[in-house]
DNA sequence: TCTGGGGTCCTAGGACCC
DNA sequence: TCTGGGGTCCTAGGACCC
């Protein structure tokens, strides 16, 4: 049997965690940029605050109630995600623990007998919440989708299962799928959903798992879809378990903290989010083959699309790798060439992809003997940089004024990853 | 008028996830 | 006035090869 255990509320417990005074009250948490909602207490929820929906549009609302409101803090949120998947790690076993996302992680459970799930789920629930003080929901069930289809119940239902609901016998199964929508199934966006009710009548779980295979693969995505069905009939889908450790593409994007115009301000940003995506890669020690970049207009005309146009390209590189140098230059080429005198942009991004591992680069007659004293520079940077955070050292392309950043108006204290900022008892 | 059969690799784009 | 930032997987279709 699997578990999905997750974590509620995730960023909204964090911030609660150091400000008790705020539980039972409304918390929501903006994205980068103080841009959208990306976490809801369930007192914000309960107000009718919509999940990713514009931070100024939620506004009145959130001043009405006196909604407490924080930009995201990654730092924070990190620590405490280590936590919480490192208590799980303690309790099961290393290689029971399955990380799914910075609140999420997918439990084997199958070392237990079935009769003792229930209780085994309650204790593991009980030690988190216990060790961390962030409150979680746990899902139990043969396979991962009818798991998450078990979790999203235990906590619609909270007063009955109160955060952990075991799917172990087919009746279960059946009632809990059929009191769960198509658009609520793991794997069904909004795109399928539309497509199952409109076409073929399909509105809950329940008769999605009695579709065929070849159903799911002509029209949810081919294998995915086949795999989809297989899971909500209860049979557990093998995993290519291909340690999907090393990234295939590293992507640093951002909005800017107010629009730009100046081709110098484009150029800083881009090459500071080069810099950024260089670092995730020689962590996972890769070397990217082609970089893209990309930015985005503001759109004058509201009235048709906020996005504004996406415009981008890419470089193939002579040779794949990780030096920050060699990847800025390419990058602010690119910034060249989209670049439109007059036009207002309000973000950016760096894509790195064709990553291969850094000991493979394939050989290239011309590349020079200084290699070695710059991959020892990367690596002086990278633990200066990481030891002190905020970019100590950078490269002088990145720009040292920064207007374009990000806002970020009501960002708390790292609590617990800066002596500086430690939470003070009084 | 008629134009093989099989394969690989790459890219763009669509759909999904948290 | 103001709408995030990362990722994954899959398919189709084109270019190319023998």
């Amino acid at each position: 049997m699997k578990a999905i255990i997750d974590c509620n509320n995730f960023y909204c417990s964090c911030e609660r965690l150091f400000k008790p005074k705020l539980d039972k009250k409304p918390v929501v948490v903006l994205s980068n940029n103080d841009g959208c909602i990306i976490s809801r207490s369930n007192e914000a929820k309960k107000l009718g605050v919509e999940m990713a929906g514009p931070y100024f549009k939620a506004k009145p609302l959130i001043e009405k109630y006196d909604v407490a409101v924080f930009s995201s803090n990654y730092n924070l949120y990190g620590d405490l995600s280590w936590r919480v998947m490192e208590t799980l790690r303690i309790l099961l076993g290393k290689n029971n623990v399955e990380v799914y996302s910075v609140d999420e992680a997918f439990l084997d459970l199958s070392i237990f007998p079935e009769n003792e799930l229930q209780t085994i789920a309650e204790k593991i629930k009980e030690t988190v919440e216990m060790w961390t003080g962030i409150k979680v929901s746990i899902g139990v069930a043969p396979t991962k989708v009818l798991a998450k289809v078990a979790n999203r119940l235990s906590k619609k239902y909270v007063s009955t299962y109160n955060g952990v609901m075991v799917l172990d016998n087919e009746e279960k199964i059946n009632h809990a799928l059929k009191h769960t929508q198509i658009s609520e199934i793991w794997g069904v966006g909004r795109q399928y959903a539309e497509k199952l009710s409109q076409l073929f009548c399909i509105y809950d779980a329940l008769q999605l798992s009695r579709m065929s295979e070849e159903f799911g693969r002509t029209h949810l995505g081919g294998v995915t879809g086949v795999r989809l069905i297989k899971e909500l009939k209860g049979e557990p889908v093998k995993e290519t378990d291909d340690e999907l450790v090393s990234k295939k593409m590293i992507a640093t994007t951002r909005m800017f903290g107010s629009p730009v115009s100046d081709i110098a301000s484009i150029k800083e940003a881009v090459a500071t989010y080069t810099s950024r995506a260089a670092e995730k890669l020689r962590r996972q020690h890769g070397a990217a083959k082609t970089i893209s970049v990309f930015v985005v207009t503001k759109e004058e005309n509201h009235n048709v699309d906020y996005r504004g146009a996406t415009l981008g390209d890419s470089v193939t590189l002579p040779a794949a790798t990780s030096f920050t140098n060699e990847l800025i230059k390419p990058a602010v080429a690119i910034v060249d060439r989209l670049f439109k005198n007059g036009t207002q942009y309000k973000k950016a991004g760096v894509m790195l992809s064709g990553i291969v591992p850094d000991n493979s680069i394939q050989a290239n007659l011309f590349l020079s003997e200084t290699k070695n004293c710059e991959r020892k520079l990367m690596d002086m940077i990278d633990n200066v940089n990481f030891s002190q955070r905020n970019d100590v050292l950078k490269f002088a392309a990145s720009g040292t004024v920064r207007n374009w950043k990000m806002q970020q108006n009501h960002i708390s204290p790292r609590y617990t990853t800066r002596w500086n900022e430690l939470y003070e008892v009084s």
